[in-house]
DNA sequence: TAGTATATACTACAGCATGTAGTATGTCAA
DNA sequence: TTGACATACTACATGCTGTAGTATATACTA
């Protein structure tokens, strides 16, 4: 994966929803779950839920190919596709991209949002927080010195 | 204002056309400089660096109207129109909506990013973070005794 | 009062992203 | 050699944004 990963943020939707179509998403999280798949395997996966053309997903997992999210490798005579890269790096990649976007435009804005929602939240998660801080701030002394 | 303001985020844009259009983020510029306006006043100061239509300000000052960041007052024969907000208000909103939408979705990988970015940008601002987050907390206990 | 300037409403089209799918064509296996 | 399956290419719908034309109302001015 190189190359940005998120051109459009919704927040107000859910879960990867937020940076991918609806259909997509389905698509990615299937890719994810079963590591590689063709065309076809994507189908009847999502023909379960509902009725949708064999060229329907092909042309979205081409898109997603052409995106750079999915590799696409010609085996037999059809095509193999895989997640190019895991769900956990790539929700780290919008996470990442999202969050320098705020803070690269509005840092200060940025930063007081940020403490607010976490005061806001539950307990343990500051709790998380706070641990990620000192070890962050141990690895900064660390390098400092 | 009421309602949500960032339907998208574009994090790899700058400035407010993060959120909005290049010509809905001239207007609403303009328009938080100057604190109110008739189309042709914006219209006027877009002249001054590019050919562009009458209309074409009208419209889209008709839109961000209907997205309720423009308030639109009949006057004489014409509406003024001012902003619903100013545009620190706007920002905090944007900034606020955009990091709920990280935080909601992928709190732990959000928190490593945060503090990642911080470290990265400006490694003063840890110690001002953990001491927030320390408050935070000791809030958080009192209230909960 | 007629004409010109100015305002609005309504309509429309283009480009981009996404969902959706048809058609034409190629390939392999029974 | 035919049928199943794959692909490429094309196309259309919807929503958002930029762009602007046309028709119409209003108001000031000569």
């Amino acid at each position: 994966m190189q190359g940005f990963v998120t051109s459009s943020f919704r927040p107000h939707r859910n879960g990867l929803n937020q940076v991918l179509g609806e259909l997509e998403q389905e698509i990615m999280e299937f890719l994810w779950e079963n590591g590689e798949a063709i065309v076809r395997d994507v189908l009847l996966d999502l023909k379960k839920k509902r009725k949708i053309a064999y060229t329907t997903v092909m042309t979205v997992m081409g898109r997603l190919a052409n995106k750079g999210l999915l590799s696409k490798l010609p085996v037999k005579n059809t095509y193999l596709y895989k997640p190019a890269c895991t769900k956990e790096a790539f929700e780290r990649s919008v996470s990442r991209e999202v969050l320098m976007g705020v803070l690269g435009n509005y840092p200060q804005t940025a930063f007081t949002s940020f403490i607010d929602i976490i005061a806001e939240m539950e307990p343990e998660q500051m709790e998380y927080l706070s641990n990620l801080i000192e070890e962050k701030k141990g690895e900064l002394r660390k390098r400092g010195r």
